[in-house]
DNA sequence: ATCTCGGTAGAAACCGGTTTCTCATGATTC
DNA sequence: GAATCATGAGAAACCGGTTTCTACCGAGAT
């Protein structure tokens, strides 16, 4: 193969020293006479020569690379995360192997088991796998941390989103809207995230006097967001909020079809405030999520801790509610100024100063 | 470490057996005696013992892992291109290292270099080189496929797009429907695709009687496409050509803040055809090119190549021309019935005789 | 009964580095 | 002037596998 660099023993050989001596240099150790370390330097650059990754990952136990494990890198939301943390952890030298585990908790074990022999340190994305199996699963792939998915029993670095607030947020603002029947397009079933913005929205609804929920098996693609738009108008709700952006967006172009009026007849909101929310038409309200920090911060953890470095503090992000134009009065209420005061800026990581509780 | 498994002297030891014996059982070597063979299994399965990647892919030369390297991730069409092949990889049992050169030409060379040593082989998408740095960069880095992006005179394996094709299938569709003046919003200066849209574009209007071409330059992404509206409207061209599918929509989100109808008032395409071009409203008129085949076949090639097979042709596809609801009749021209046969269904892949001719 | 052959499995070399151990050298100290 | 010590660099072990080489064994051929 081309290129098949010199070997540190070549190397070795054409400066006149030994190959412990070319290492030294290499790795800049202070132990070496500089005119001996000249010589080998000039061999070096005279063959070409830079050493294995490979052989070096062998003899120092460490591939300066780590992995992003996610179940769907078709959504927007992961494609930010993976660029935050593939551009924080090329700051530091190191590289990253991405793999998808296409929304099958079944592969997902055997998928990060396998790359994590390949890897220093593993950020696993969005698990779909129960609570029990996760448990499980994370102490064979330390160091490892977890972003949007939480264990709760377990003590392990992760960086969470507060989907329950986002949510509430959300439906509060729908509330004030003047919207009292909405309905939810649910995500995947084994997504911890869906269940946790439909336990928010449950509960915002239940402390909601006069307010009523529909629930809907969606999805967490455009299509299905599409899909469900028939459903969504048969059941007379008024105020959409969708598993998340993608799904909102196939409603948004669903309604515009069958040419319904957003937000003068119904209100549709998303979750994530992926890229393209703000471009829609009209642009989506949503609960903003800040993707590309998550992955910084997953780096930075996971940085720390390939350095034996102490555990650090897990961060909870609350979301913040982005309202854009997706979102307006209810049809029959009663009208006037809209105040959207209330759930103001509070973004930014909240320290969470009990990690393992709930 | 924790997932630090047994290594094969263990397994040997506890198996009674050579080192040699063991990693013939692990490979499936047919020469060892079932009984001893069963029992090595039995050995392993107890130590939970599985062979160390990095110690193999220094034995054998070979990593199991390939490298897509890419100038911007934040673009859906390289993040549509990097998925077919990572999955298409995963499906031969390989990794995917991913790396963002930021746009930097500068970065490009040193970063795939560096990236080579770690795996067997490389698709580089749309690289920002110039050609003649390129030339020079990618005997070092084979086996190497590109995407989205040939060299004239160099016989490497590519997987290229008719961006000239797909422009005049764009220009061709404008003028159809009455537009006379066009703009052009242009991409990154270092980008091959953009000359290659430009020139195809001139072509186009030098063809067609009382056409105009406004040339804007612009950049890759949404703010850009944005950005560029104030000037769009100035320029009083009714087509607007986006240098992509990101540009358009910024253009079109521009426009509708303006209140300017589209297609009404500007007909607006891009080039792409990103996931998210069909949702937009309008959806967007633009130049289809499968970008997560070609991530397919890129994997496709490589994987011949890792396998010494024979080059393959290379391919180019022609962009299929979508037709969709941001174009339409020119606000001043004589209307009338539209027809969009013309261009037809012309997609697939188009083998090309002569791969190192331009 | 001896020679040869085919098949098994261990010993050892190898992949390309890093690091410990050891020894030789020259400087410092009493 | 001899003993002590710090320093620099080579030899060798090691990381964890794969593979060639070789020795041994029993079976079939002569």
């Amino acid at each position: 193969m081309s290129p098949a660099g010199a070997t540190i023993s070549q190397v070795a050989a054409a400066a006149g020293v030994s190959r412990a001596t070319v290492s030294r240099v290499m790795n800049g150790r202070a132990t070496v006479a500089p005119e001996l370390a000249e010589r080998v330097r000039a061999a070096a650059a005279a063959l070409g020569y830079s050493p294995s990754p490979v052989a070096r990952s062998l003899a120092l136990g460490r591939t300066s690379t780590v992995a992003f494990v996610v179940p769907d890198l078709s959504n927007p939301m992961f494609q930010s995360v993976l660029r935050g943390l593939g551009q924080a952890a090329a700051k530091e030298g190191h590289r990253l192997i991405v793999a998808e585990s296409n929304e099958d908790p079944a592969e997902e074990t055997p998928l990060a088991v396998e790359i994590r022999r390949r890897v220093d340190g593993i950020v696993l994305a969005a698990s779909r796998l129960p609570d029990d199996e996760l448990a499980e699963l994370v102490p064979r792939l330390e160091p490892v941390v977890l972003v949007n998915r939480e264990v709760p029993g377990l003590d392990v670095p992760s960086l969470s989103v507060d989907h329950r607030a986002g949510v509430r947020d959300l439906a509060a603002h729908l509330f004030e809207l003047g919207h009292s029947r909405l309905v939810y397009l649910a995500g995947p079933q084994a997504s911890a995230s869906d269940r946790e913005r439909l336990h928010g929205l449950r509960a915002a609804v239940c402390d909601t006097a006069g307010a009523e929920l529909v629930e809907l098996r969606c999805g967490s693609g455009f299509a299905d967001g599409q899909a469900a738009v028939p459903a969504v108008v048969a059941c007379g709700a008024s105020g959409v909020v969708a598993y998340n952006d993608l799904v909102a967006f196939g409603a948004l172009s669903g309604l515009h079809e069958l040419g319904i009026a957003v937000p003068e007849q119904i209100s549709v909101v998303g979750f994530d405030d992926i890229p393209f929310a703000r471009y829609t038409t009209p642009p989506l309200t949503t609960a903003s999520v800040p993707q590309f920090d998550l992955g910084e911060q997953a780096w930075q953890r996971l940085w720390v801790l390939l350095q034996d470095g102490p555990p650090q503090h897990n961060v909870t992000y609350r979301p913040r509610l982005e309202v854009r134009g997706s979102t307006g009065p209810a049809p029959g209420a009663a009208g006037g100024e809209v105040t959207t005061s209330q759930v103001a800026d509070n973004r930014g990581p909240t320290v969470d100063p009990s990690p393992s509780a709930l």
